[in-house]
DNA sequence: AGATGAACAGCATGTTCATTT
DNA sequence: AAATGAACATGCTGTTCATCT
C-alpha cells in the first residue's frame, strides 16, 4: 500500500521590497498602539496620508491585514462597539492584545523596511549619476 | 443579432512600491549603457551586488527583463556573438538602439524610484520614533 | 454615503524543466 | 557547469459585489 502526501508547496521570497500587507499592518499596529480606531477610520487616515506620495491603498486590503493580525498574528483582537455619530450603530473597534508580540512584529518588519531602503538608495545612485 | 465584446479589464496601480521587473530594466539599461554584458553575466553581477543586502534575483527574471526591454519598450536589441574563453561558443549581447528611448524610461522610473524612496522613509520615521 | 467583508480576477514572479555547449 | 529560455505554479492585491445602517 502506498501512501501519497501531497507537499505543500511553499514559496520563498528573493528579498526585494516589503509586501504592501506586512507595510500596512505595521501602520495599523502604530495606529492601534495610539487610539482605538476602526477598520474604515484606519483606511481613510492611511488613505489621506500617502495621497500626496501618490499611494492610494484600497480599503480591503486594510480589513485583510486587520484579519491577519487578529487570526494570523493573534496581536489584535476585534470588539464591536456602539458608537454614537457614526453613520452606523456597530463599528468593529480593535485593541492590541499582545504588546509584546506586537513590538516583536514591528521588529521583524524592520528588517524588511531597512533593506527596502537600502535597495532603494543604492539603486538611487547607481542609476542616476 | 447581439455582438458581445469582451472588454478586456486592466489592472490599475495603487502607487505602491516599485516593482521588481521595473527595478530590473532599470539597472539593464545602466549596464548595457556601459559595456556589452551578455543575460548570464548581468545576473551574476546584479545577484553578488545585491547578496550583502539580502536580495537575490532569480535568473529568470533577468532575462524577463531583457526580453521586455526589446520586445515591449524597443529599447535594445539582441546580438548573437560567438565568444572566445566562455564556456558557451555562442552568447547573446544586447546593445542600446535607442538612447533616447532608453533616457526617457529611466526618467519614468526614476518617478517609482522616489515615490518608494519617500514612503519607506516616512513609513520609518512613523513607526519607529 | 459610511462601514465591513468576501468573492472574483489579473498578474508579477518564484520554481522547475528543457536545451545546448 | 555556463547560458538561455519557457512552462508551470502560487501568492499578492486590485476590483467588484453584497450587506447593513
Amino acid at each position: 500500500m502506498t501512501t501519497i502526501i501531497e507537499e505543500k508547496q511553499t514559496r520563498n521570497s528573493t528579498g526585494f521590497l516589503i509586501k504592501q500587507r506586512a507595510f500596512l499592518k505595521l501602520y495599523l499596529i502604530t495606529e492601534l498602539e495610539k487610539g482605538r480606531p476602526y477598520g474604515y477610520n484606519l483606511w481613510e487616515d492611511l488613505y489621506e496620508k500617502f495621497k500626496p506620495f501618490g499611494y492610494k491603498p484600497g480599503h480591503s486590503e486594510i480589513y485583510r491585514a486587520l484579519h491577519e493580525l487578529e487570526d494570523d498574528e493573534g496581536i489584535i483582537k476585534r470588539e464591536i462597539i456602539k458608537k454614537e455619530g457614526s453613520k452606523r450603530k456597530e463599528v468593529i473597534i480593535y485593541r492590541i492584545v499582545d504588546p509584546d508580540k506586537a513590538k516583536a512584529y514591528k521588529e521583524l518588519v524592520k528588517v524588511d523596511m531597512d533593506r527596502s531602503m537600502h535597495i532603494i538608495r543604492k539603486a538611487l545612485e547607481d542609476n542616476y549619476a
